[in-house]
DNA sequence: TAGATTAACGTACAACTGTACTGATACGCA
DNA sequence: TGCGTATCAGTACAGTTGTACGTTAATCTA
C-alpha cells in the first residue's frame, strides 16, 4: 500500500477531470475544467505534473503530446478522501457522517426517495452473494 | 458571510477537539488529542493560534490561562467541509456522495438499519412542521 | 523559597499549494 | 516555408501547513 503523499483539495478537482476523460492532454483537461471555473492553462499543467509526481496519475507519450491517465483508481482516491474526512471529523465513525448529512445538512424528499432506493439496491446485491 | 480562510485538514481535527470540550486551554485540547494520536503540545498550540487567526475560534483570558472556544458553530464548519468535498469530488451533487458511501465503500447490515432509522426520524420531524 | 512544571509567546523552517510566467519547440495552415 | 498556436519543461513565488524549539513568566510543590 505504497503511501502516496496526500492529495490536496485543488488536485482532487483536477484528478476528477482526468478520471472523467480517461486519458487526456493538458489541453483537454484544461477545457474540461475551464467550463466550470476560471483557471489558467499553466495552473492545470502544474497540477497534472504534481499529480504524476505524487503517483496519482501516469503519463504516456503520444508523439509530441503527453497523455495523462489515472494510476490509482478514482474510487480508491475518493474513498481515501472520505475516510480522511470521517477520521478527522467523526472519529472514524461513518454513522456520524450519515447523521450529519441527514440532520444537519438536510435532505430533500426526493433525495430521501433516492437514498431508500440505493439502500434497497444494495441489499438486493448483498443477497445475491 | 464573512469568508474565513479555509480550514485545513489538521486544523479540522484540532477544532473538533475544542468543539467537544466547549472551552479549553491548550493543555486540555492537547490532552484530548494526545489520547488518539502522537502530537506535540506546541503543535496543538500553533493550530489553536491559527484557528483563532482564521476566525474559527475565539479566546478569553482566565487569569494566567487562555481559553479557546468556538467562534463558528461546529455544524457550520462541518457543513462547509463536506460541501467543499462534494463540490470538488461530485460536482456538488450530494446524491453522488450517498452513492459512493453505499456502493463503493460498502455499509454493514447494522448500518443499513441505523440509516433507515435516521431517515424515518428525519421524515417524522419534517411532518412536525 | 528554590527547583519543577505549565502556559504563553515568538520564531523557525521545510514541504506543500495555488497560481502563474517564460522560453524552447513542434505543428498545422495560408 | 514562415507564422501563429498549442505543448512542454523549467522556474517563480508568496501563502499555507505540519511540526516544533526556545525563552520567559507565572504556579505549584517539596
Amino acid at each position: 500500500m505504497s503511501k502516496r503523499p496526500p492529495i490536496s483539495r485543488g488536485e482532487l478537482e483536477v484528478a476528477r477531470a482526468v478520471w472523467g476523460l480517461g486519458e487526456a492532454t493538458v489541453g483537454q483537461v484544461y477545457d474540461a475544467l475551464a467550463e466550470r471555473k476560471d483557471i489558467d492553462y499553466s495552473t492545470v499543467q502544474t497540477y497534472l505534473r504534481r499529480l504524476e509526481a505524487k503517483g496519482y496519475l501516469k503519463t504516456r507519450r503520444q508523439g509530441r503530446n503527453k497523455l495523462y491517465c489515472p494510476r490509482v483508481a478514482a474510487g480508491q482516491v475518493v474513498r481515501e478522501a472520505i475516510n480522511d474526512l470521517v477520521e478527522r471529523l467523526f472519529d472514524g465513525e461513518p454513522l456520524a457522517l450519515w447523521q450529519h448529512l441527514i440532520q444537519e445538512r438536510g435532505i430533500t424528499v426526493e433525495e430521501t426517495r433516492q437514498l431508500r432506493q440505493l439502500l434497497e439496491q444494495w441489499e438486493a446485491e448483498q443477497d445475491d452473494r
